[in-house]
DNA sequence: CATGAGCGG
């Protein structure tokens, strides 16, 4: 056997390694546990960035298996390493293949609890409790050598406890695979969303309205707690065939004069992931629009609004956008002006700090950076 | 509630 054949079978991929990591720390680490021929951190090449993992290579075959069974997910700068086989051979590792998903797991369950309850199924590549600064984000991944030791996993843990909760354990599905999911579950749905009907409309009357669409298994008008209605209402249908229809033709339509809206009726935790995302891509077009050069004006007249505020700055540049903090009546004197270019921010600075605005003197500060 | 990241000299 070449060298170069002996020593592959002794290296170690170490993954999630944090930036700061060096050769010589890992080097002191893992001769610990018997000769190290080599330590590589990858780097990209043209900007030596480290790019999260390395290699170790050990003389003896031995010692790589001890650094793998005592070593994985020790912590170094913060961060637990993971250690694998270095396996070149992208597709072993990329088709998915024994790959499991688990979650509701306890906080408390961390990677070698993991490892603890999953190993005697079979031989793993690499596991993985999530987690961020909190610590465990209550889910894992434990991929498999091969998927019969996934399916073995799957079938005897599953709904079992572990630490006082039921853990739920099914296969990994990446993301391409959990949309297309998710959109045909959507595409075929039963239950409709009704908004902005007035209060005149109960449930028997909202029952009316439908039923001509299909069987309705039921209606609900949303209430406050003193029986109010909220204007807002849901019809489960028995077939999408009738919710579509119903969608199809009373969104937008006339109910007692008001307009209203009808769709499909989403999950609360998925409106709140779209608010969520929409009120994301808000905040980067905010950021977008503030990349010239941010102004705060501190010291701020009471009666200074919005308007007022850009008419007295419009005279330096081009304004990407102007806030004054808080509401008419209890304003927070203070605001901001973005401008476009730096060169039009200081010059508005110069001109205009301590210049009196209503009845107060303004304050004015650069920010380069939000 | 929750579906990573991952291979050089």
């Amino acid at each position: 056997m070449s060298l170069e054949a002996k020593y592959r079978l002794a290296s170690l991929y170490v993954g999630d390694l944090h930036a700061d990591a060096t050769e010589d720390l890992l080097f002191h680490k893992f001769s610990a546990v018997g000769p190290v021929l080599s330590i590589r951190i990858c780097r990209d090449l043209a900007t030596g960035q480290p790019l999260g993992y390395a290699y170790v290579n050990f003389l003896q075959l031995a010692d790589a298996q001890k650094a793998l069974d005592t070593m994985n997910f020790d912590v170094i700068k913060g961060k637990p390493i993971r250690l694998m086989w270095s396996q070149r051979d992208a597709h072993l590792r990329k088709s998915g293949v024994g790959n499991v998903f688990i979650k509701n797991l306890d906080k408390s369950v961390d990677n070698k609890t993991l490892y603890e309850h999953f190993s005697r199924f079979g031989k793993i590549l690499s596991s993985k409790v999530m987690s961020d600064e909190q610590g465990s984000k209550g889910y894992a991944f434990v991929h498999f050598q091969n998927q019969s030791s996934a399916d073995w996993a799957i079938e005897a843990m599953n709904g079992k406890v572990i630490r006082d909760r039921q853990v739920f354990v099914a296969p990994f599905k990446n993301r391409k695979d959990r949309e297309a999911e998710f959109s045909t579950k959507a595409s075929e749905f039963t239950n409709v969303y009704i908004k902005n009907f007035g209060d005149d409309v109960d449930n028997e009357k909202l029952k009316g309205i439908f039923s001509k669409y299909g069987k309705t298994l039921s209606v609900k008008v949303m209430t406050d707690s003193s029986g109010r209605s909220k204007g807002f209402g849901f019809v489960s249908f028995d077939s999408h065939e009738a919710a579509r229809k119903a969608v199809e033709e009373m969104n937008g339509k006339d109910i007692n004069g008001q307009l209203v809206f009808v769709g499909r009726a989403q999950k609360k935790e998925e409106r709140q992931a779209e608010l969520r995302q929409m009120f994301e891509q808000l905040k980067k077009e905010r950021i977008g629009r503030c990349q010239g050069v941010k102004l705060y004006i501190k010291n701020l007249d009471d009666t200074i609004d919005d308007e007022q505020l850009r008419k007295e700055f419009s005279s330096f540049g081009s304004i990407s956008r102007v806030k004054v903090l808080g509401e008419e009546g209890q304003r927070k004197g203070f605001g901001l002006v973005c401008f476009s270019s730096p060169e039009e921010a200081t010059k508005a600075l110069t001109e205009m700090n301590g210049r009196v605005l209503g009845s107060k003197p303004l304050n004015i500060a650069l920010a380069k950076r939000h």
